[in-house]
DNA sequence: TGTACATCAGTGAACGCGCGTTCACTGATGTAC
DNA sequence: TGTACATCAGTGAACGCGCGTTCACTGATGTAC
């Protein structure tokens, strides 16, 4: 941070950060690139300079995302195998990471087919898939049972429709939710 | 229809309608009144008669969309009393019906509190469980998970995230999902 | 070590736009007598 | 059957606001010599 310059030092990671904050706040529909240069301290024109327009912006924050979530399912995965913890670790990054789990799902925000994107996207279903390449037919139905379990847990806890306490930790619902389908 | 008079006879229909339609076009995100009364054919003051603002018209979309569900669910259930196809329809829903679907679980979209919102809510909510009340630990965690499942399958579905090709319904890899955890 | 210059990140004024909201109004409908 | 009146749905002009985008600019930084 330090003291104000022209140069701010890093924009990029600040607007970023500020989009992250505004999501938390307010969710993803009524964010504005001034509100984020305001929250950045910075004037309403920087933006441009770093991502052309909200779209881009938004594709940054998705990529951004889904290595993330990468990166947590990586964590889980060679302790245990288990697709069961696989899945409470989904359910815990949306609820850690709810501005950028609102964003990644919702790809009518951000650029799709941008490249970056696309790649950490991929990274992140392989990390889902454990590396399986090519399933046969019914493990690919379990995996995608799986997932949809962990997703739709995932939101309907985000959308406050889960009969839990607020503030209450999902997973540990989750993991019993998840058991009582007997995930292998 | 009928030719345009002075009195539209049915604008609270109307601009639901055309609500429905923008949402389906491009989410909810973007709706704005003045859009709706302009595809009602009517001036854009229009609507305060009738919802007060956005969230009123919104609240009012949600509570038919619960409504709605409803009736889909219990269409069922008798028939087969199976969660199976209940998580099938409810996936149904989902596609068949993407704007309400959309609008209902985003509950930062509308006045949750709504007296006729929470009322339908409850009715939806009984269909989901069957009318078992109170239902011990193990069972109310089975139908979290089925719920669970069928709305992350509808949820994935609609955020183009499934490898399914696109226009084909989703209903049948929902049931081969659905099987695929032994859904009793 | 000093000077000149290119590069680029951030500025701030200006623009046009669509939005929500308010308001006095007017046309249509229904009801009382 | 006709007339007077109340009600209310829809009008259209006006307002202020925040937004995205453009543009000539300026301050800071780094590099060449």
């Amino acid at each position: 941070m330090a003291e104000r310059t022209y140069h701010h030092g890093d924009l990029r990671r600040a607007l970023l950060d500020a989009a992250i904050e505004a999501i938390t706040e307010t969710g993803p529909a009524g964010l504005s690139l001034r509100d984020l240069a305001r929250r950045a301290g910075v004037s309403h024109a920087g933006p441009t300079h770093h991502f052309r327009d909200k779209p881009g912006l938004l594709t940054a924050l998705a990529t951004e995302g889904y290595d993330l979530l990468t990166a947590t399912l990586t964590a889980v995965r060679p302790d245990t195998g288990s697709l069961l913890e696989l899945g409470v670790a989904y359910v815990g990054f949306a609820a850690a990471h709810r501005a950028y789990f609102e964003v990644m799902f919702r790809p009518d925000l951000y650029r799709a087919d941008d490249v970056l994107l696309m790649a950490a996207r991929n990274r992140a279903t392989d990390a889902l898939y454990g590396g399986v390449t090519d399933p046969p037919d019914d493990v690919r139905e379990a995996g995608l049972a799986a997932w949809s379990l962990a997703h739709g847990f995932a939101t309907l806890w985000l959308g406050g429709a889960l009969p839990i306490p607020p503030n209450q930790d999902p997973t540990r619902t989750a993991r019993q939710v998840l058991r009582s389908l007997g995930s292998p």
